[in-house]
RNA sequence: UGGGGCGUCGCCAAGUUGGCAAGGCACAGGAUUUUGGUUCCUGCAUUCGGAGGUUCGAGUCCUCCCGCCUCAGCCA
């Protein structure tokens, strides 16, 4: 895997990798012109005040993609403007994620707050130009002030103060001599503009509010829309790519750098957020599922959140593949869930080890085969991956098979066991039942069965044609495990267009969570690794759970459904 | 009703200076298969939100119309 570093063999004419996109298309342009000396340098600037969801993941695969595919840098800069909204918590959790999903800042890690400094110098230079005033309205005012989309602000009476006495103010208010909310200090543009963050938009607000990485040392922060410029322009970035709802700050982001001497000028360019079918990406209602205990927490197998998919099993890889597949585009969009999980198999289909486990178990005698032996059988680890070897696995009289493998009347396109019909246990024997025992309730206990000593392996070379293969497991040998099947967390593909405008949690998918306690699976499994991935074989790819598994209580969570054409033959 | 965007197959999405619609997902057939998995073939937009216009020729240029998203935090 080479995703974690630029890699130094891609030039911007053969980045052929990757998918073209209005991005690159832009990019290209700029270096055919020289601009920026042709370098292309990005950054990933998220708060720390939220945990990342795949909606993040886009845009880092994006930055640290483009500067991959241009030989160019990408940083990892924390926006931390907002001292009252974010935490050390967020940050720890946000490296950890990046890191997980690939990539890599090199010695390239920022902190919006580390700039402070130099923001408060740049501001004092606007101020020098008449370009920045302190205002002393409130928050309420300045609101009505600033009029609505359609009729023009009005000018603020403190609009026209004196240079020197704005100076003063202005310092007073780093001083920490004005409560919260009395003081901001607003750049002096155009009250009148239709573009609302054109009328004089605040610069700087007062906040007495412990910073979790500067303290208490100051008592003013930097509004976004002040600060971003900046940081991108300090640390030298070509291209700023942000989201389609900052497109109206466009004009913003460029006067304020218009407007200071000698400063590097970023290009913002804004592309369209990820919507996926059947989840939701708002912090906000996500932070909603997790403290009302609809899911267990941030990294619940069910959430969309980094940390949810890295539990749930997902590979980061496939996640840079989905990323890659769905494109970058101005239009917006919700993607097929199915999108993700066809890159998910298709990673695992390569990666992932094969075991047998029966999720529904009924037992089955082999009635013609010796009562106490035992024997190993040999079983591929792998057929798509020469290298994976293989294992044994113990195989015995009595053996649980899937209870829906088997039907007494079967329609004839139902290729599994059935009275009287020959069908392979994987890697074991040809078996055909002879008998079904049921219950006083009519429900099936024990199958028996005989089975061809002659097809030991799993195969016969007298040209005998047999349709079904199930997989099977021993019951003196079976492990006990626990399964967690996971479905859609909501039940309808966009849960955020309320119609009737129900709440978002009225569409929560009431079978996200099935957990089922009776599976078997071959003895090996009680030795895997918390966090590694399999294919259970003929079911789906499954994880064992990073969090709940033991030797003594394995736990399994499902990654996802291997695609199923019975089921689809089966819905008709 | 002001501004800024967007509208190409069910879902994403390519489409440099107009030259006659990529690819992926999904779906449907078929072949191979000790996973009804994988793999492999095949099919899947006479049409690009709509209507006009320019042109030998338009998804790409012009005009008008329609629809959707977005902006009035001392959030980012």
């Amino acid at each position: 895997m080479s995703a974690g570093k630029n890699t130094p063999d891609t030039g911007s004419e053969n980045n052929i990798n990757r998918p073209s996109n209005f991005i690159k298309n832009i990019i290209d342009e700029d270096i055919k012109n020289g601009k920026n000396d042709a370098r292309v340098h990005t950054r990933f600037p998220p708060e720390p005040n939220g945990y990342l969801h795949i909606g993040h993941a886009k845009s880092i695969c994006l930055n640290f993609g483009l500067a991959q595919d241009y030989d160019g840098l990408c940083n990892l800069r924390f926006d931390d403007t907002n001292p009252v909204k974010e935490e050390d918590e967020y940050v720890k959790s946000i490296i950890e994620d990046v890191k997980w999903l690939g990539f890599d800042w090199e010695d390239r890690l920022y902190f919006a707050s580390d700039y402070f400094e130099h923001m408060y110098d740049f501001a004092v230079e606007l101020i020098r130009k008449g370009k920045a005033y302190v205002d002393d309205l409130n928050a309420e005012e300045i609101r009505e002030y600033r009029g609505t989309l359609t009729k023009p602000g009005k000018e603020s009476p403190y609009r026209n103060r004196g240079v020197e006495e704005n100076l003063d103010l202005f310092s007073r208010m780093r001083a920490g001599e004005f409560p919260d909310g009395s003081k901001v200090l607003r750049a002096k543009i155009d009250m009148s503009s239709s573009n609302m963050n054109m009328r004089d938009p605040v610069m700087y607000r007062i906040l007495h509010a412990s910073h979790h990485r500067t303290g208490d040392a100051w008592s003013i922060y930097p509004m976004y829309d002040w600060a971003h410029g900046l940081e991108d322009s300090l640390e030298g970035i070509t291209h700023s790519i942000c989201t389609l709802e900052f497109e109206d700050h466009r004009p913003l982001y460029d006067w304020f750098l218009e407007n200071l001497d000698g400063v590097h000028r970023p290009q913002q360019i804004e592309f369209a957020r990820l919507n996926l079918t059947y989840t939701l990406m708002s912090k906000r209602k996500l932070l909603r599922l997790v403290n009302e205990k609809y899911v267990s927490g941030w990294d619940d197998p069910r959430m969309p959140t980094l940390a949810g998919m890295r539990r749930r099993g997902i590979p980061p890889a496939a996640i840079r593949d989905f990323a890659d597949r769905i494109g970058v585009a101005k239009a917006d969009s919700i993607v097929d869930r199915a999108m993700l999980d066809s890159c998910i198999r298709d990673d695992l289909n390569k990666n992932a080890k094969r075991v047998m486990v029966v999720l529904d178990p009924v037992k089955v005698v082999i009635t013609n085969y010796p009562e106490d032996q035992v024997e190993e059988l040999t079983a591929e680890n792998n057929p798509e991956k020469e290298d994976a070897g293989s294992r044994t696995i113990p195989f015995s009289r009595e053996i649980y098979i899937e209870r829906e493998d088997f039907l007494e009347d079967a329609p004839k396109k139902f290729f599994r066991m059935v009275p009287g019909r020959e069908v392979r246990l994987k890697h074991a024997y040809y078996v055909t039942c002879t008998n079904v025992i049921k219950d006083t309730a009519g429900e099936i206990v024990e199958i028996h069965c005989e089975y061809d000593p002659a097809t030991k392996g799993g195969w016969s070379d007298d040209g005998r044609k047999v349709k079904g293969t199930l997989h099977w497991v021993s019951v003196k040998h079976a492990a006990d495990v626990e399964v967690r099947l996971y479905d859609h967390l909501f039940t309808k593909e966009n849960p955020d267009e309320s119609r009737e405008e129900k709440d978002f949690t009225a569409f929560l998918n009431p079978e996200s969570l099935v957990t089922l306690k009776n599976c078997k699976a071959e003895p090996g499994l009680r030795e895997s690794e918390p966090g590694e991935s399999f294919q259970f074989l003929r079911k789906g790819y499954f994880c064992s759970d990073s969090k709940d598994f033991s030797g003594e209580n394995p736990v399994f969570n499902l990654i996802v459904g291997l695609r199923d054409s019975w089921q689809k033959i089966e819905n008709k």
